[in-house]
DNA sequence: TTGGAAAGTCAACAAGGCTGACTTAAACTT
DNA sequence: AAGTTTAAGTCAGCCTTGTTGACTTTCCAA
């Protein structure tokens, strides 16, 4: 049966021997957990008539305040058409706010609205309670094994956005 | 900083102090990740005409040769009209076969043709790669807890799909 | 022999991606 | 000051992939 194994060594840098089987185990998981990982807010913004893309931008509109249109583009890797489609909703409903930039008046800097944020945590807390029961059940070394190779495994690009959100974070 | 962290004892079924900032990281983490974990299948589907869908039914039909709609449609949680339209693309296309059941002439089981498994092969190559790569900078023991982590966010009857694959296997 | 399950089909619709073309306003550049 | 580039937004149209609902065909089993 073997779990994912060393040679001789178990620790550190030692070679990985990952057969196919191993691999392919590991992209169902990615494949099952993700829709486990998306089924709560799924469930919640069906009550509201909204879909994923609009639980996207709430996080990230939330997650880094202020935010221009062309960097949220960029965070989501989507056409400025379909995110506006999104963000028009959005700014019709009174979730979320756009404010012309003071220094670029070019730029709209986005923000969530009281209930924008209400939302918002409605679906985070879903997400949120998901997250850390299954961290709960892995343990807290699973925890950094889990976040390392979610990390190795994003697009370098991907991976900046990452790490910007990261560091900076919330209430600048 | 404080990577996730625990009381007083690192080891175990120690208690997990999870800050919600540190579980929305593993959500962003688990939403750039899997925008890596499908970009590289996504490039070769289009040099083929087909999608995220054709990819799902073709990586299923050859981890469980001869399965039935049926089964394919509980694991993938999609409705039949819409599995059935990729389906017969692919069938179309001389990719997938539909035998009728031996047993029950009801069912039809599903098998991938020659150049199906092909394209199986070719997609699941690149997938293969990135995850390979991720492990690898990650280290062994990271590949353990991201695994114990995934499957522990999946819902229950996902997970058990998971483990049917995960044993049974290829090639009855 | 009839009821119900499995499979498939047709039609219609929606979300959320995409491209292309175009406008407006502001900010750079020359 | 004129011209170019950039940020944002809009309109139109397309595609994939999901959905419901209604219906047929096949065929197993009570």
């Amino acid at each position: 049966m073997a779990e994912p194994g060393t040679a001789s060594s178990q620790r550190g840098e030692s070679l990985l021997f990952l057969t196919d089987e191993q691999l392919r185990k590991g992209i169902e998981a990615m494949f099952f957990a993700y829709r486990g990982f998306t089924a709560d807010p799924d469930r919640i913004l069906e009550k509201y008539g909204y879909g994923r893309a609009h639980h996207r931008a709430l996080h990230f509109i939330h997650r880094a305040p202020g935010t221009t249109v062309n960097n949220l583009l960029a965070i989501l890797g989507v056409t400025k058409q379909s995110l506006n489609r999104v963000l028009r909703g959005l700014i019709a409903d009174g979730l979320v706010e756009s404010k012309v930039g003071k220094r670029d008046k070019r730029e709209r800097h986005l923000y969530l609205t009281v209930i924008g944020e209400a939302l918002e945590q409605e679906l985070s807390d879903a997400q949120r309670a998901r997250m850390r029961e299954a961290y709960k059940i892995a343990g807290p070394e699973a925890v950094v094994g889990f976040r390392q190779v979610l990390e190795a495994m994003m697009d370098p690009e991907m991976h900046r956005h990452f790490t910007a959100l990261k560091e900076g974070a919330n209430d600048r």
